[in-house]
This record gives structure tokens, C-alpha cells and sequence, in this order.
DNA sequence: CGCGTTTTATAACACATGTTATTATACTTT
DNA sequence: AAAGTATAATAACATGTGTTATAAAACGCG
């Protein structure tokens, strides 16, 4: 008996990707998601419930979309170390309004940097630190954090216009980074 | 003749402040400035022009409230790199929206951290890195960029809630983080 | 004390936001 | 084809924002 909506959930949720890539995730508005659907504001709240609805699952894309990113040929590089961290930069300064709604802007969703290193998927990483540095298992997560940090750093920089994205550059300093932090041995606590 | 302002611009710049470290530079608002002077919303814009205006002035507030910061304590501390990056992450962590009004925000000039480095005041901070190092003056500046870059990050992350502040480890990790790279030396390329 | 200028209060306008009635439309099934 | 239901359009309400017009108030100076 029912017609087939029209605008579907996932045109909607389409629209609202592309607002947060384009101009930020703050132009996720009713209205501009009607104009960009060709539509009246009534379809869009009749497939959600609320605006908040909207933003919670553009943001679990925009999530996916970057860690599609960041692992994206990863393969086949010869120091996936350094390549990860390149991807991350990367998609800092080439996404910037996603990497603002990913990481400041009240929707992250508060996973701390610690628990992120023990959850499972990152298990390799620390195995690849290891492998670069000798370091026993115990240690790997205090110089992981500290490469991620100074990699965030870049990003947050890139992102919000603190600097220019220069990819030879950023491969030179995160790989001076790398040599600094991998060439720690055990130290004294 | 004319009769003194009861609500001065300095009053007003000083509820505009205390907002934007509260709540946020989002929660500054004419109506909220006003509340706050116990007045209505007419003098807050006879003193200015508009809010850009007085967001303009509090960013310079702000920006001022950061240096100071930076630079507390740092003549009698034995490391005073270490001390800076302290203070550095420490404003952060205990000042999240002003960090975010600075850095994250729009109103951020678009200092690039190159600029910032050319810059009179930083000389005596790459002079500390040489002393450090033992590196030509030429790299000194590559090295204090991953020295900033690493700091920022440990900043942003705080500032954003992507990690518990803990005194003792960030000392630890910012002295890993600068071990790592004062022991750099005259590199390639 | 009163005059004149400056400051403030009141109130409203213009705009943008989310959300919701009410009405019209369109489609799927019988 | 008709009917009934899910969908969409129109329009409005409620709220929050910056800004401004108008009128009242308050103060320093003569």
C-alpha cells in the first residue's frame, strides 16, 4: 500500500557527508539538506528523528571514511610505520573540515588516546614498533603514544591552517620524528 | 556635559573573556555579554560596533593569556625546552576552550608555524636547541618544528578529551619525546 | 538647579535555526 | 481503476542570534 520514499536515509546521510566535507559540519542544517536534496525540510526529519540523529551518523561515516584512509596502501609500503603516519597527515590537510568534526568538535566521542592503543587492531602496530626498536612489549605503547601525539600535532596544524601541506616535506620530518622515537632503547623510568 | 559609561568597554571585554574560557568563545553573545553586566543589550553594541569587534579584542585577550602562561616559571627552570612544552600542554589541559579559541577556531590568524619560527622572539629558543644539539643553524629550525609539532599534539589530544591530563606522565613523555630528538645530529638531506 | 549630551532601556526588525500541524500528493495493492 | 496509506509540500511556531530605532534616563557643567 505504501509508496517508496523518495528521498531516502541514505541520500539524506549522503548530503550530509559531502556539507561536512565541503564546509564544515556546522552547514548541516535542515534546510540545506532539503535544497540539496531538491526537496521541501519535511522529508529529511520524517526519515530521522532530529537534526542530532543526522549529525550522529554522519559523523560514524566520516570515522569510517578515515580510517578507510588511513590504511589505504598500506600494503605495500615498505615502512607502513611511516606510511600510516604520512595517510594521516595527509587526510589532515586534505579534509580539514572532517578532521575538525573527527577530532574538536564535541562529537568526537571521547576515546582516550589509551584506550585506542589497547583495543586490538592496533595490537600490529605495536608489534611493528617492537620490531623497529627492540623495545619490550611493556614500552612499545608509551613510544607509540608519543609518535602518534607528535603525528596528531602535524594534522591538528595542517588542519587548521598553522601550516602548509608540503608532502615532501612532511615525509622528511615525520621520518626524522620516526629516527628520534625508534632509536630509544629501554630508559629509566 | 556628557554623563560616564556605567558598562565600559573594559568591563565587557572582561565578560567576554571570562565567557570564552567558561563556556567557550561559541557562548559569547550580546544578550549573555549583557546578563552577565547586569545591564541590557544596548550598551554592549554602543561601546562597539559589533561582536566581531569585541571577539577580535577577546582573541588578542586570549592570545596574550597564552604567552603569559608560557613563559610562567621558565627563568629558574633547569630544562626551560621542557618547561615551555610543559606549560605548553599544562594550558591545554587546564584551559580547554581557550585553546580551542586560539587554535582551532576560525579566528585563528593564520600564523603558519614557519612564521612563527622566523619570528625575534623564538631566536633564543633555537639557540637552546643548538646548545642541545650541537646542530648548524640551518637545522635547528627543522628540529624545533618536530619539537613544536610533538607538543601541539599532546595539546590538541588534551584539549579535546582524547586524553587524561597527568602531570607526571607528560613530563615523562615530553622528556622521552625531546631525548628522542636532541640525540638527532647532522642528518642527510 | 536645569540644560544638553551621553548613555541606557525598551522594543522591535531581520534572519537562521529545529520542529511540527495540516494539507496535498503519489504510489502500491487490491 | 479505486482506495487507502505512506510520503511530501506548505506554512507556521518557537527560539536564538545580531542589530537598530525610539524614547527615557542620568550625569557634568554652566
Amino acid at each position: 500500500m505504501p509508496p517508496k520514499a523518495k528521498v531516502t536515509r541514505e541520500a539524506i546521510l549522503d548530503a550530509a557527508f559531502e556539507l561536512a566535507r565541503e564546509q564544515g559540519f556546522e552547514a548541516i542544517t535542515v534546510r540545506r539538506l532539503a535544497e540539496r536534496l531538491g526537496c521541501s525540510t519535511q522529508p529529511v526529519l520524517y526519515q530521522f528523528e532530529s537534526v542530532r540523529q543526522i549529525l550522529e551518523e554522519t559523523y560514524r561515516r566520516a570515522d569510517d571514511f578515515h580510517t578507510a584512509r588511513l590504511f589505504d596502501g598500506l600494503e605495500s609500503a615498505e615502512e607502513p610505520l611511516l606510511a600510516l603516519g604520512l595517510n594521516y597527515i595527509r587526510f589532515a590537510a586534505e579534509e580539514k573540515p572532517l578532521f575538525r568534526f573527527l577530532f574538536q568538535s564535541g562529537w568526537f566521542e571521547g576515546r582516550t588516546l589509551e584506550e585506542l592503543i589497547a583495543q586490538p587492531e592496533v595490537a600490529p602496530l605495536l608489534a611493528l614498533v617492537g620490531e623497529a626498536t627492540g623495545l619490550p612489549e611493556a614500552e612499545r605503547g608509551r613510544v607509540f603514544e608519543a609518535l602518534f601525539a607528535a603525528v596528531h600535532g602535524y594534522a591538528s596544524l595542517l588542519a587548521n591552517n598553522a601550516m602548509r601541506w608540503d608532502g615532501e616535506a612532511a615525509r622528511a620530518a615525520l621520518s626524522m620524528l620516526f629516527e628520534g622515537l625508534m632509536k630509544l632503547r629501554g630508559r629509566p623510568r
